[in-house]
DNA sequence: CACAGGCCTTGACTAACGTCAAGTCGGCGA
DNA sequence: TCGCCGACTTGACGTTAGTCAAGGCCTGTG
């Protein structure tokens, strides 16, 4: 598993793993979803103990199968959250960003990672630890419901995940991806690809080689590839094409 | 899509869809692991508002795409969790029993249903107005918990559910559902399918026609299928070509 | 400038799984 | 008992995506 196991140091598993808040961070901290609403002096018990870790592109925090000290939050950049399978193999079960949380379930019930989590950008994660924040979950309701509602995001886009893959072809989960990157529901829509076209192509579970092919299949229904640049002629008909009800799917 | 729109009543969208609790029903209820270790009072404040639902096999519960007004807990028998596609495609999503709660994730946060529910036998299924639970959250921490830790458990059935699906052949995804339906660690196990074939083609996301081979896949490897009853002449070599970890897949 | 190393693309081939169409088997009601 | 129906199996074939190998293109580096 090249790349993989090749990070000695598991942060997720270091009780130092990151530094203690400044004034600043803090501010920026404090307006995660997760905190939003929550009372100044909540705020301060739900951050005591916790610690920023900042990671390089491609860092791996941590590995499946590992042991969970802390629940996680994305403060900048990107994480990409990897199932790696028995003979190495790496696919990218979710990338997550600002305000995502993750490993909730991993770090609240103790049970081990199922999954690796590697920066795809640099990146900052706040930590927060888990036997502490089994006890503030306690002592501050309102932190219970946001984390409450963060799984229960969370569990929604792995529903949506598993719809696709057992409902849709490659070409449909494609489509998804690209017109999940824009905000318009009608006519033309230019996008940038905001990763590698082989991260992309293991986030929607294909290979690289089939990425290729399934770009010339969509070539047909108006969608042009100039590199990273996307083309969506008619925004409609791809949507159309995917059968895809964003509600829903 | 036969049988599925057929229905036409949602239990989930009607505000009488159970009756109130008998002691006896209480009594059974407690016990859940929901609800084991929460105080008698703090129970009743849970339950003051729940009623009890009786499907018939093959009954929906309600419909993708639908608006949720009640937390389900199945009481008794099992929940068959439908994704349906654009062309009534049905998968199986999941299949819940004793215990489980569901569509906790679009109870709390108010989205749409993103899967039907099918009984897939007789069942007795709890109901919590989801506003109502949402207050009680506040209230009550224990049950707050509660609730976190039966979504991150229905979070990591998920991701266990991705995995397999991107990194696992059918004949994998069917020995691991094999083995998941034995303790046995080693030597021979007689399991007994606990659903019709079509319904675990469904569930591993596959055809029937394609389970029907992928048995005869297996059976080079010593299991052999003789209607619902499945003889595994050795749980570890079935174990390890399935690659499978328990723990973390 | 040359060159190495990623990353992406393309082609030829293969494996896995789906589709369609019979056909079998067992259960159940008239 | 018969006949029907639904669930399952089997065969033939098609489609989709994976594999392996080669080559192009860009970028960073000596």
């Amino acid at each position: 598993m090249p790349g993989v196991i090749s990070y000695p140091i598991e942060h997720g598993n270091r009780a130092s793993a990151g530094r203690t808040l400044r004034p600043d961070e803090m501010a920026h901290i404090a307006e995660l979803p997760l905190f939003v609403g929550l009372a100044p002096d909540l705020l301060a018990i739900a951050l005591a103990e916790a610690t920023l870790l900042r990671c390089q592109c491609s860092e791996m925090l941590f590995h499946q199968g590992g042991h969970p000290h802390f629940l996680h939050v994305v403060v900048d950049g990107e994480i990409g959250m990897y199932g790696i399978g028995c003979e190495g193999e790496e696919t990218v079960v979710d990338i997550l960003k600002r305000g995502d949380i993750f490993i909730t379930a991993a770090a609240l019930t103790g049970r081990p990672y199922l999954m690796s989590a590697k920066a795809v950008s640099p990146a900052r994660v706040l930590l927060l630890p888990a036997e502490r924040l089994r006890r503030d979950l306690q002592a501050v309701p309102e932190l219970a419901i946001a984390i409450i509602c963060g799984l229960a995001t969370n569990f929604r886009t792995m529903v949506r995940e598993v719809k696709q893959l057992k409902l849709k072809t490659a070409a449909q989960r494609l489509g998804i991806y690209i017109l999940s990157l824009t905000p318009r529901r009608s006519g033309m829509a230019v996008v940038w690809l905001p990763h590698s076209k082989s991260l992309i192509a293991a986030r929607i579970g294909i290979r690289p080689e089939t990425l290729s092919r399934t770009f010339c299949t969509l070539r047909d229904l108006g969608v042009q590839v100039c590199g990273a640049k996307i083309i969506v002629e008619d925004v409609e008909c791809l949507t159309a094409f995917c059968s895809q009800d964003e509600e829903i799917m």
